[in-house]
RNA sequence: GGGCCAGUAGCUCAGCUGGAUAGAGCACCUCCCUUCUAAGGAGGCGGUCAAAGGUUCGAAUCCUUUCUGGCUCACCA
């Protein structure tokens, strides 16, 4: 509609404005509610050019046009704005043409280059909490929008398995774990704890008592004793206890965090941990089943975790395979001029010219960093897949820098691609304030499970309470309370602008009223019943359309383009916030107006076809958010 | 200190390729179930769009500066 306009003002554009207008000019917006028409065109633009009041520009564009376009009924002219009423026809075939088409607003099917989804990337040392919520809701949700817009998608996660923070957890199992009467360290067989749990327990246990041991250093520090230290460590930290002399506060505390980072690089557990590091970099079999049976306690878990969420992978990477190419490619840029090496033998790119900064990317002793493994990845996933356009990385914006340098990086290798992938960049969840930021090493985290089986109890019994379950099986009950629930959490998480920080405040639990998953849910229910009391629908005649329908049908148009902008936008929320109106427009029509107990058959069966598909597109639309919805509520 | 991001109603958020009187939900106050699911609907209360300049016919939206908050600049990941 919008194109068919343009179209004619720009094909007769010298007849009407004098010369060619720019495009740019022809400026479309939704029109007010409180004036009559259903599409606004704004008139300012071509004032200049027509030279005349905005009032007769406006009439002269509108009479034009209505001459023109049968599907414009009527035209007002409004303070500068030229506003179309749509005629009824129109709509009519539009909710036609919407009917027939069972995959409306999809784009055709693998009609667009391969793009690989990354996302959830846990480690496997801890639970999977809060923040990997919206990661995972996130990174899901916005590959299927880019299925819907004709993309064919690969799902991936980089599992983040080794690494110093694994060794930590190991270790601490290793050297805390009690022993059972069989003579058996906790297991999860032993416990009857979920495998991340027990691993993530042990993680918090090896902070517990490194801190203890770093404090006991400081103290020894502090009473001037530097046996058993290197005369480096002893010189430093005797130039930062005396360089407190006559600081603030401030300028005091952070010398204290400095002298507790070289404590805690001190304390027997950090070198125990480098150690064990090393042993397994050299395959050492004990080290090595240790890390294998740990990792898959954290797998077993995890896959529960995912279960619970609704999401899945095409393909896994994991870091223990990619990092080794990391460093050839590292080694292999070295070579080439592109990194740099320091006396001490580390490796670094400088990137000043292009105003960041220099950046490792192997360790003096050749260990490889996390940049090393991006980088090794990276390419992997391209032999893998030669027909991939790009990846989209579904990180938090912490790690802002660090994107913007491994695509650089991967630039300036020569891989062209590297242009071509994105960091789908999302906000923190945060508590509220004075609760402290979220930390899995000191147990201030939501936990994933907790909070899902949490928020699938309060449906349980919100539905118990006002739900209409009559009839259903306890089997059938239980999957309602779990969709609602889920529902409500990924909508709440989703429906906030990704790049935007999300609070969330775990005392009042997730709403489930208002702007929220179950209103929508429950909106589908409702429609689905109906359908159910109509019986066989058929086609209708001629009819009048009510303002509150036409509404309806002209926010169902804009389906097609809302999905495309999600994907240009990687963007859910946008979905999130369509579907939500929709929604809204429609209970307004169905607390107004009769559809079932409508007499004329034509109007009734237009209100039940426009109902069916306004039921169509919620289910689409909640289907890309991860959302499933229900027939009964 | 350098870089990035955010600041809209008491709270949580839309709106941001410049367009008409800035919109929702929650909370608070009124109404509406002998019409199809009231997890709903209608209405009310509530705003110096962080602040100040600038560009423009027109600025919450663009530019500059300032303030506030977060993240980041690690031989952590």
């Amino acid at each position: 509609m919008e194109n068919k306009i343009k179209e004619i003002l720009l094909n007769n554009s010298i007849e009407l404005f004098g010369n060619q207008v720019d495009e740019k000019l022809i400026q479309f917006q939704k029109t007010r509610k409180d004036v009559e028409g259903d599409l606004t065109l704004v008139i300012f633009p071509f004032v200049k050019v027509l030279r005349c009041s905005p009032a007769d520009a406006g009439e002269k564009i509108g009479s034009f046009l209505a001459d023109k376009l049968d599907f414009i009924a009527s035209y007002n002219v409004v303070s500068g704005f030229l506003n179309f009423t749509i005629s009824g026809e129109y709509w009519l075939s539009q909710l036609s043409s919407i009917d027939k088409n069972e995959e409306f607003g999809f784009a055709e099917k693998d009609s667009k280059p391969t793009v690989m989804v990354e996302y959830s990337s846990p480690n496997t040392n801890k639970p999977l909490h809060l923040g990997h919520l919206r990661n995972n809701f996130l990174g899901y949700s916005v590959a299927e929008i880019l299925k819907a817009n004709g993309h064919k998608v690969v799902k991936t996660q980089i599992v983040n398995d080794r690494g110093i923070h694994i060794c930590k957890s190991m270790l601490a199992w290793e050297r805390f774990s009690p022993v059972n009467e069989n003579g058996e360290r906790e297991t999860p067989d032993n416990t009857g704890i979920k495998g991340d749990k027990l691993v993530g327990k042990y993680y918090v246990e090896f902070d517990k008592q490194y801190n203890i041991e770093a404090k006991e250093i400081i103290a020894k520090w502090e009473r001037n004793n530097f046996d058993s230290f290197s005369d480096d460590v002893a010189t430093e930290v005797k130039k930062l206890i005396a360089s407190k002399e006559g600081k603030d506060e401030d300028a005091i505390k952070g010398i204290d965090a400095k002298i507790k980072d070289i404590a805690k690089n001190q304390t027997s557990l950090m070198n125990d941990a480098k150690e064990m590091l090393i042993k397994w970099e050299a395959r050492d079999p004990e080290t090595y089943l240790l890390w294998t049976t740990m990792n898959n306690w954290c797998y077993a878990g995890f896959d529960v975790t995912y279960k619970a969420m609704g999401v899945d992978f095409d393909k896994l990477y994991y870091e223990s395979e990619t990092f080794i190419l990391g460093r050839d490619l590292v080694l292999e840029g070295l070579d080439k001029g592109i990194f740099f090496k320091k006396d001490d033998g580390s490796v670094w790119i400088d990137l000043t010219d292009e105003g960041l900064d220099e950046k490792l990317v192997l360790r003096s002793d050749g260990t490889a960093v996390y940049m090393t493994q991006d980088l090794g990845t990276a390419v992997d996933r391209y032999s893998d897949y030669p027909d991939l356009s790009g990846i989209i990385y579904t990180v938090g914006n912490e790690q802002d820098y660090h994107f913007k340098v491994l695509f650089l990086i991967l630039e300036k290798l020569g891989y062209d691609w590297a242009k071509n992938c994105s960091h789908l960049s999302y906000g923190m969840v945060e508590l509220p304030k004075g609760m402290g930021r979220m930390k899995s090493r000191e147990g201030t985290v939501v936990d994933a499970d907790d909070l899902m089986e949490d928020i699938v109890d309060s449906a349980k019994e919100m539905t118990q309470e006002r739900g209409h379950i009559d009839g259903m099986s306890e089997d059938e009950k239980d999957k309602l309370y779990n969709l609602i629930g889920m529902g409500g959490l990924k909508y709440y998480l989703l429906k906030v602008d990704p790049k935007k920080k999300i609070v969330f405040n775990p005392n009042e639990s997730i709403e489930l009223n208002g702007n929220t998953g179950p209103f929508i849910q429950y909106t589908h229910a409702r429609i689905k019943s109906l359908i159910a009391k109509a019986g066989e629908l058929s086609m209708f005649g001629d009819v009048e359309l009510k303002l509150e329908e036409t509404e309806i049908l002209k926010h169902l148009s804009q389906y097609p383009s809302l999905i495309a902008d999600a994907g240009k936008n990687h963007s859910p929320a946008l979905l999130a916030n369509y579907t939500y109106e929709l929604v809204k427009l429609y209970n307004h029509f169905y607390q107004s107006i009769y559809i079932l107990n409508e007499e004329n058959k034509d109007l009734r069966m237009m209100r039940l076809v426009l109902s069916r598909n306004v039921a169509k597109v919620i289910n689409s639309a909640m289907n890309l958010l991860g959302i499933n919805v229900p027939e009964k509520m």
